[in-house]
DNA sequence: ACCCGGTTGTAACGATTGTTACAACACCAT
DNA sequence: ATGGTGTTGTAACAATCGTTACAACCGGGT
């Protein structure tokens, strides 16, 4: 049953750049298994028991958390080879932090935690592979923490502008202004509102998703200011 | 030269609720140091390598950020048992995130990241400790953010004080609000200002540090509402 | 060419928060 | 008791952002 399925495995963070043969021997003998879900059903619910590592084999699921109010709110995606929140598998809270839903006809692979801690044991590159991703996954949230306390809209705009830019000075962003105000955590209308004043004030040049710096020391010393 | 600090690793979140016999062992014959380093001096900089998992023996260090105006931004302090920048030693980043400075004379422990997946994969105990250390720090983050992402101060208040109560209707804070205000990312006046108004509009009772709630379901309903 | 859904641009107004400055208070050490 | 230091309370005003509503625009499908 998993065979067919050893290339996704591959790609998947744990596994990424074990060969399949590997990954078939690490398994061999392995408590593990694959579940189905249809389209609709839902795969785990906020705060029910975290106890497996799972990754996605086919299909996608979302990841919907249930605002305080009872509004779902849509957090991500996901598709096959991603890992189902890995970052909740270990530590205190061990138990789901969103309700995840299966978008269409799903397929994982699951094993429980404690095998998969063995499995770990047993192989560097698989370990290495899981510290990595945790890592990542902290790291990312921590970076996230920095930009999203930021004074103002006006210097996210520009410390994201020069990232994204990578230094050339025109530049595509191929995010609509919705998923952008979402990022920065603010309205919709106040970003545009802004990016038209800094079009005004000659910070930049922008048409749509399309944005032009004519002078990066300006962004860069309104970061230092404020 | 660790012997005696063996008891300050088994407090470790690494070695934790592991016997300090147990730790000689796992340590010996193994590559690591001791490092000391004298007050004022700096024990890593903000982008350098993290190499390094490092638990700090003896001693205080404080974790610093300089803000891109070079305004100095303490961001923790840490004493013995504690890790520096655990999530930062896997990963795609392995830098440091922050300046990290000795505040006082203080006496390190370390060991190369290659040496120490090794001995993670040799000690089921110490996996799953390293596994969970990471895995809190990703979930903090994420708590945190889901909390800064609060429309309003009043709704972080709420939230806070409904957290904070643990069901009880009067509980103190032992935080100033200076404090308070950088953990909620507001100036401190608007934090005083919001907490009069509550007060004002019955939601608390409060005095200095000491809280009262008459009513929770004022609260929760707020936050339901927004 | 036309319509349509989704995206972007714009404006007015209100709500929230930051800034600054100072007074009142608590606590500790002398 | 006194003074110093840090915390809390308060006020006025400015800056920033959210809300709402609507117009203009884009691209795809018919």
């Amino acid at each position: 049953m998993i065979h067919e399925y050893l290339d996704i495995l591959t790609e998947s963070a744990v596994f990424y750049g074990i060969p399949t043969d590997d990954i078939q021997n690490l398994l061999d003998g392995k408590l593990c298994q694959v579940k189905s879900f249809s389209k609709g059903s839902m795969i785990s619910q906020t705060g029910t028991p975290c106890e497996y590592i799972r990754i996605i084999l086919d299909g996608q699921v979302a990841g919907e958390m249930t605002d305080l109010s009872g509004k779902i709110l849509k957090i991500e995606d996901l598709g096959p080879s991603k890992m189902i929140a890995p970052a909740f598998l270990y530590g205190r809270r061990r138990t789901y932090p969103v309700n995840v839903i299966a978008s269409v006809n799903t397929l994982l692979w699951q094993m429980h935690r404690d095998e998969f801690s063995k499995l770990l044991q047993s192989d560097l590159r698989l370990l290495n592979n899981y510290l990595d991703a945790i890592s990542n996954r902290a790291q990312f949230l921590s970076e996230k923490i920095r930009f999203l306390s930021f004074p103002t809209l006006r210097a996210k705009l520009c410390f994201f502008f020069l990232q994204y830019s990578a230094g050339n000075s025109s530049f595509r962003i191929p995010l609509t202004h919705q998923q952008l105000s979402e990022l920065f955590g603010v309205a919709r209308p106040s970003l545009t509102r802004e990016i038209r004043q800094m079009n005004q004030e000659g910070l930049i040049n922008s048409e749509r998703d399309m944005i032009n710096i004519p002078d990066f020391s300006k962004l860069r010393k309104l970061l230092e200011e404020k």
